[in-house]
DNA sequence: CCCTTTCTCGACAATTCTATGGAATAAGGG
DNA sequence: CCCTTATTCCATAGAATTGTCGAGAAAGGG
């Protein structure tokens, strides 16, 4: 029976990380965050945002203890505090998408529906074993920092604005298994239906790199072979 | 390139059950409904909230989908909606306690120092062993109901306002492992606290009954054999 | 059918959060 | 040293949340 105020304000303490959560906009931050460090106006640039609210959004982050800071010169690059809080988004997201109606309508409605004749998208324990086989080959279409930061073994790196004129890169005989951030980023989706336009046979990863991190598959990272 | 509308809004969603989180009370709330359904009343009392406000919390959860209901004639019961939700309201925890520097001494100030000659908590892993060697004996300290809803297999069932008059019930030769319902439950660091003063070698389990479930390590039900 | 119990709903004031423009600060180049 | 670039700080308007009160709805007993 230790007093209530006290049991009050470690809640309110648990709170307080909850709150970051918390924002449509934060969400984001992390979610490119996890990706590998950037600074504040790139950070700024993908989310969307006018540059002091995105600095605004980091500072809340920061208070919380969820990202950390580097100064580099005169810019300023921001990480995730480590593993632990990539974990939490990924947990996050999931129980967000089990257990409320709304994600699954907004899911389809940004990532688009997948090709009719499609089939399931390649699961992750299999792709290292099927790239090994020489059935497959894994392309990254995350722009090139996020690849260098981190990618798949073996991946070929495209970014997706990039593919449509750097297609012929890609061996004509192999299954193309697409990924990118993670289970709810567009990337893979848009680079799937333009290979499949293009009549290539193309597949996206069941998730994305942020998935296949916490699972402690191997990670490669450095700017590597790039593409063929 | 899918456009930001889309993209913003499925983020608001996510955004939404962070939301559900970002308030000390609903934690609180979370953290009750992990040991087993409750009704509003009960869970008002037990929060030190008043019925209406209890409600309006128990109403957001809902709309989020965190928690479910069950209605028996008059009352309703509320309980959470997967074992997921316990996961996220674990990882929160322990996120904010790894990376929030309030946490930290908000926690000490609601549980109390420990006992200054106590040994390290017993940890999970080791309990059942030194349980079947006969070294140690495991008594829960959560009110009845909630040993009821699930407990380790053969713990002795004393609520922790009871255990002084109910000492006697306890083995005098086998230490007391004492556990609750989770890490930052203060029951258990009560009754060691009582124990001891009494002269009986108690010690708290490492976390409590919300972890050891989450670990998956095997769970009672029923009123069962209760105290000896 | 009325009455009690249990819970939810609508409305209010107090507080807090979000986004944004303009000023302030820090680091480095000429 | 002044100037430029990158970022944070400050002030502010608008929107959303929290807690509380009193009224309303649903189930069951006499």
């Amino acid at each position: 029976m230790a007093d209530r105020a006290a049991k009050t304000e470690l809640y309110e303490a648990f709170a307080a990380t909850g709150k970051a959560l918390s924002s449509g906009k934060r969400l984001e931050l992390l979610d490119l965050l996890a990706q590998g460090e950037r600074t504040v106006d790139a950070l700024a640039k993908a989310a969307g945002l006018n540059l002091t609210t995105a600095s605004a959004h980091l500072q809340t982050l920061k208070q919380t203890g969820l990202v950390a800071t580097r100064r580099d010169g005169v810019r300023i690059h921001y990480r995730l505090a480590g593993e632990d809080v990539a974990q939490l988004l990924d947990l996050l997201r999931r129980v967000a998408e089990r257990h409320q109606a709304a994600v699954a309508p907004a899911r389809t409605a940004y990532l688009g529906p997948e090709a009719p004749d499609e089939q399931d998208a390649v699961r992750r324990e299999d792709l290292l074993a099927r790239i090994a086989a020489g059935h497959a080959v894994a392309l990254d279409v995350r722009p090139v920092e996020e690849y260098a930061a981190g990618h798949i073994p073996g991946a070929l790196s495209i970014p997706v604005e990039e593919l449509a004129e750097r297609i012929g890169e890609l061996p004509e005989d192999a299954e193309v298994v697409v990924y990118c951030r993670g289970a709810y980023c567009a990337l893979a989706y848009d680079a799937v239906r333009l290979l499949t336009a293009r009549g290539r046979r193309a597949i996206r990863l069941d998730d994305g790199m942020l998935e296949w991190r916490l699972a402690e598959l191997p990670v490669d990272a450095g700017a590597g072979a790039a593409a063929a």
